[in-house]
DNA sequence: CCTTGTGAAAACTTTCACAGCT
DNA sequence: AGCTGTGAAAGTTTTCACAAGG
């Protein structure tokens, strides 16, 4: 890669895997904080994590250099940069569709709140559950996704309505600015290439079990 | 690898990748049957899966020619195979841990029924739920977990218990005979390496968003 | 003739081993 | 002296391209 200064640069793509492992490290850093060490090594930090200290600092390294030769890492600063790495400094809009079982559970989910998580709004057609506040979240008519997400500048969205909706539902979202997904719905979302869906599929995390289990 | 009969057979290793679009080929054979054919293409099936045709068919390959030249695959034949493969041919028993709401949406999660899944069993520590049934499935006391499990011949459980007793849960039911675990809790389990744990991270999956969706 | 099944090449990820900094 | 950061090697997965067969 040629840049205006003349110096080549070594253009490095990051793994996808990385980015994964990196909010493993944070949640990681989180709770060695609590111990009141200020630095730490990575043969300490990936020592439960089923994760190899070389692929913890290969896995930093793509960001600059983050640890301290002979040291280790300091966890604050570590912290700090991961969750910018993350885009987690400020906490992220989040909206969330859907809200039965799996989506109320959602909104109330204790495993965001150490990582600037939350649901911001919520979407239902129930018009029994519409105005309600649910731990602390608004239901709105789900009618409103395409004034509320581009007025919130919205850009995150997590889909928890049945198989059946999610693809409109998704398309309704992309539509107003939504750019990343995590959809719990069973079915394969069709969307532009520039939009990122996670999707979580208890049924097929099941089925991979039952494969492994049934060969022992 | 020299076998007894003087043959060479090659050993393939099947990806877990492979493993884990099994389940998603399953169900979009599933959904291609309502509509009557008999058989599918591997460029149909692939269609709406972010997949490509020779990925499925190399998938389908480590498990036998299970198509056939210039025709595709038949929908029940293949649909049979892949419940074998899976293993979940016959239900397979399942125990939940931790009848919170994440575990109650579970108890009566739509998803699982077009795979043979479902709960078996469930354990909580709250007295007020323990003895009740709950969408069909008795809640039973947490210290039971090691009658109950050896006793039903239970391979697969599912964590949804708070972050800090994951790790106690799952040495129990490691030691009850579960061989799978589907761990919803934010922790890293460590066990046995014979033992399959599958993490369910959803803040992590966030956060996985909230780093592609900054850099647009 | 059409589509599957599959070696071989390409792409991607992890592990190794050690140079380099504090 | 000790631990990080990182090219290079090894390992794994996907894509390619075409042989094989109904």
């Amino acid at each position: 890669m040629k840049q205006n200064n003349n110096t080549i640069v070594k253009k490095k793509k990051i793994p996808f895997e990385t980015i994964k492992r990196l909010s493993l490290y944070l949640r990681t850093l989180k709770n060695q904080k609590q111990t009141g060490k200020e630095n730490v090594l990575s043969s300490e930090i990936t020592k439960y994590l089923n994760i190899t200290p070389e692929q913890f600092r290969k896995d930093l390294s793509y960001f600059g250099s983050l640890g301290k030769k002979g040291v280790g890492y300091n966890i604050n600063l570590l912290i700090g940069n991961l969750e910018t790495i993350l885009g987690i400094y400020e906490e992220p809009k989040i909206a969330l569709v859907g809200v039965g079982k799996l989506g109320s559970a959602l909104l109330g989910y204790p495993g965001f709140l150490n990582f600037n998580l939350k649901v911001y709004c919520a979407f239902d057609t129930d018009l029994g559950k519409i105005g309600k506040v649910w731990e602390g979240v608004k239901i709105e008519d789900i009618s409103k996704i395409d004034t509320i997400i581009p007025e919130q500048n919205i850009k995150i969205a997590i889909i928890t309505v049945p198989a059946d909706f999610a693809q409109g539902i998704a398309e309704k979202l992309v539509n107003s600015g939504i750019k990343g997904i995590l959809n719990f719905a069973p079915v394969n979302l069709n969307l532009p290439k520039d939009i990122l869906v996670r999707n979580v599929d208890m049924a097929s995390e099941l089925m991979t079990l039952t494969y492994i289990v049934k060969k022992m």
